[in-house]
DNA sequence: GTTCAGGATGCAAAATTCTTGCATAGGGGC
DNA sequence: GCCCCTATGCAAGAATTTTGCATCCTGAAC
């Protein structure tokens, strides 16, 4: 555990010191999935209080260890119809180019996940359109019309087979 | 819009249905960012009562247009920290391998998100590891023993850009 | 235009859940 | 062994959710 440590970036080792115990993995196992639950339900499942399930998870939210607690919208009910899934190259590998880029992925609502990668892309978006149409409008205005952007290959989600952010989590 | 559903799926008729007004919108739109805002706090948002809001989110909830209620896990946090973008590629394009390889996706926990796709491969994977080391381990288990696997990509994510699953809403 | 039915709303009360304070127990360090 | 710190459970108080009821508005039918 020292050692693995020691490989790792430092602020890696900001999240190991917070030990989690095999009570937290399975509180962050059960909210990943439903957040909704309520203290007493999750008290049943670790077989603590209520009052100790809060707080562990209100200790959980303020170290960053749950970073957020949402709602998941179907994309389809709110007119989103298609998803797709964008590679993109950049013209240079430049520190000022990617920064660039990642801050009009974040400035972009729908640029929905955007993660910077090595391989065949410098960039793998997850986008989503009202329709084609509205995708194609999308990638004048996004990508044509940014000189930083060599290129760009595009995947049509046929199916959202798995969708979710759930990680296993191992104590 | 009656052309439009007539050139859609069927079941996507299901959710033009339901017809989303302004005030449900600023609701999705909030909670799929901060899913803990009371009544009380989504009522001065949207200029109704605290209980008119708690019907309506009641509602979007049971008609699945909120498909799910979670907390979202900080991979490294939780000692996951590789992430990776995995292109798929199948031996045939035959609906038995498919569905097979689809019930392997749903039945991986290191496997987050898995989309079937059009384009330069089948399936896009995002799978999470401890390290290279745990995701070679996978790649054995998964990828190798597998004979409907022609191939696979793997891309390293070396930033989280922006990992949400917010849609934009416009009514 | 009128009427009626259904759905949405707000208010108030009841029920449930969350939050806080306090006492206690357990574990680790010296 | 002692002391300190942390986690826990219990109980009470506060906050939030849920439910029941009355009212209003809108759309459809006549």
């Amino acid at each position: 555990m020292q050692e693995f440590c020691i490989l790792n970036k430092p602020d890696a080792r900001f999240y190991m010191s917070q030990e989690l115990d095999r009570i937290d993995a399975a509180l962050l196992n059960a909210v990943q999935r439903n957040n909704r639950l309520t203290s007493d339900e999750l008290a049943e499942l670790v077989n603590l209080s209520p009052t100790a399930c809060h707080r562990r998870l209100k200790r959980l939210r303020a170290e960053g260890v749950i970073e957020a607690d949402v709602s998941i919208v179907s994309p389809k009910a709110v007119g989103r119809q298609v998803t797709v899934i964008v590679l993109v190259s950049l013209e240079r590998e430049r520190a000022d180019i990617i920064d660039r880029f990642k801050t009009a992925i974040r400035n972009t609502r729908e640029v929905m996940i955007g993660y910077y990668v090595t391989g065949d892309a410098d960039f793998i978006l997850v986008v989503t359109a009202k329709d084609m149409e509205g995708y194609e409008e999308f990638t004048r205005r996004f990508f044509y019309e940014n000189h930083d952007i060599k290129g760009f290959k595009t995947m049509v989600v046929m199916d959202r087979v798995k969708a979710s952010f759930v990680l296993p989590i191992d104590v």
